[in-house]
DNA sequence: GTTTTACTTGTTATATCATAACAAAATTCT
DNA sequence: AGAATTTTGTTATGATATAACAAGTAAAAC
């Protein structure tokens, strides 16, 4: 069962997930000489609690209640540190910010977004991203990052409106 | 020579781009009796002579100088008029409008755009749509809207960077 | 273990992007 | 002309993000 797949089913327990994203995030900052301070930590981890992305001024007021400053550098700059580190991807077309599962490998996020319910999936497709080198090479470009933002109804959204006008 | 091809030629003829651009417009809006008013002409008009994404705020001061009403209603207005009648696209990873060449031909904006320049080139790429929307499918995600924006070092910048490191 | 340095956080202010709500005007339809 | 629809004017506010500089904290150098 793929990550995405597995975060699609509802029963799962979502603590698993946190903790692991929490370890990875861990290892991959003391790996590369980064610290994850309180707030960058606390952070990440209430961005994996919401389970969906999550606007940066939704995430300051979750950590101006738990007593940290209520600023928004704090909170842009946590995300910034969070960003570069690959421990959270950006969702543009949304201004807000999602838990990466594969920290761990470099990649690209690509995003499957439900117009329903506002679950975003993430997904992984090398195929397409050989595409889009070679396409842009191809143009003279030298690509560095993409924003893959798909937007529609999700599987289960789906089955809801059909069921609805039945 | 393709219409992106063409745009990366630094000596073409750019009034000509506009023009053929209104044209269409005219034309899409009077089929669809859609009202092309002065403020959504005048718009379209600016967004194409800028010939790289223009803020909202941008258009409107320009819009302003021209006698048109000043507030941020009268240009977000016009920009979904624009957007909805496929004029335009909005680059979401700029928070920009860019004028659309192909308005005629119903499609997903695809971008390239330069880290260093900031141009922004469209391309077409019916094979990679064609792989997203079964890709979504496989996950029974009913693709509606993509946003396809990539970012590197276009073709001049690039030249330009290996002069100045030689 | 104290000084130096680099990094991180606090704080205030401001910039940038976008929409709500309702009134007035213009256009189209009957 | 009168009614309905669409477009524009106007004021206010919401939402997202950064600049600039001071204060604090942890790591490195000595
Ligand atoms: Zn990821
Ligand atoms: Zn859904
Ligand atoms: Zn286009
Ligand atoms: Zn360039």
């Amino acid at each position: 069962m793929k990550h995405e797949d597995f975060h699609q089913h509802s029963h799962h327990n979502h603590n698993d997930c946190i903790d692991t994203a929490l370890e990875t995030a861990e290892t991959l900052c003391a790996e590369q000489g980064q610290r994850l301070t309180k707030v960058r930590r606390r952070a990440l981890e209430l961005i994996w609690e919401s389970h969906r992305p999550l606007g940066a001024y939704q995430l300051l007021a979750k950590l101006a209640e738990e007593g940290f400053n209520s600023a928004p550098p704090t909170v842009y700059r946590a995300l910034d540190f969070l960003l570069g580190a690959g421990l959270i991807h950006k969702v543009e077309s949304m201004n807000a910010y999602l838990g990466c599962a594969h920290a761990d490998k470099a990649h690209k996020g690509y995003f499957l977004i439900c117009d329903e319910c506002h679950n975003v999936m993430e997904f992984d497709y090398q195929d397409i991203h050989a595409a889009l080198i070679e396409k842009a090479a191809h143009q003279g470009f030298e690509l560095r990052a993409e924003t893959i933002e798909l937007t529609g109804l999700c599987a289960k959204c789906k089955e809801k409106s059909v069921g609805a006008s039945a």
